[in-house]
DNA sequence: ACCGGGATGTTCT
DNA sequence: GAACATCCCGGTG
């Protein structure tokens, strides 16, 4: 079995097509890798819970970058989350990366996730997720088809029927009714269980 | 298990 | 000043 990175023309489509078929690819960069279990696609101009919906800024340049880039941005003041930008194009599509179970370099990731209590939480959420590999603004641009950060095809296929639910943690009427969250039913690793995301703290009053 | 709140800083209004 | 693609802890049931 040879294990490659994905190719660019994987990520040169719509990120709705993309995100299903990223579900148990193996994610590997900066001495650990993982595997993928829980994405969201967020679409370019006509979705209003993607960073780019508004249009591009110095934040969100990378999204408008050529497919297969890696989109990592700061979120709340403390969390890295990492993207991979699709397409078609330089059209700012982008799958969100949620939740993967931890493959190699569990020694690495706990000493990155020093909150973490147990290994099944070492990637679970996107800013876990981004601890655990030790992403920071410097993995942004980075080039996940050529470089050292990569997205593996190890032979393991995307469920056949993944599961599909809103994406979590968007603002009610900023997207947050749309089915763009996928993910492997019934991991352990997953950040909320199956498809049924808390309610959105930040209700209309 | 569920829920509320604090942390923490960049981005946008 | 408010919002934000979040996480963690402590209180309650």
């Amino acid at each position: 079995m040879v294990k490659r990175a994905l190719p660019r023309r994987f990520y040169d489509r719509d990120a709705l097509d993309v995100a299903p078929e990223l579900l148990n690819k193996l994610l590997v960069a900066n001495g650990v890798s993982a595997r993928l279990v829980e994405v969201e696609a967020y679409r370019g101009h006509d979705d209003p819970g993607a960073h780019s919906f508004r249009g591009q800024t110095p934040r969100n340049a990378t999204m408008f970058g050529k497919p297969g880039l890696l989109y990592v941005y700061f979120s709340y003041g403390m969390h890295w989350c990492a993207n991979a930008v699709c397409g078609p194009g330089t059209t700012p599509h982008a799958v969100l990366l949620r939740a993967a179970a931890p493959v190699a370099g569990l020694e690495t990731m706990r000493a990155r996730r020093t909150k973490a209590r147990r290994d099944v939480d070492l990637c679970r959420g996107p800013g876990s997720l981004g601890q655990a590999f030790g992403f920071d603004r410097s993995f942004d641009g980075a080039d996940l088809t050529r470089g050292s950060v990569c997205i593996v095809d190890d032979g393991v296929p995307p469920p056949v029927s993944p599961g599909v639910s809103p994406r979590v943690g968007l603002a009610v009427g900023k997207g947050d009714e749309r089915a763009y969250r996928f993910f492997v039913r019934g991991d352990p690793h997953l950040s909320r269980a199956g498809s049924a995301p808390r309610s959105n703290p930040r209700r209309p009053s």
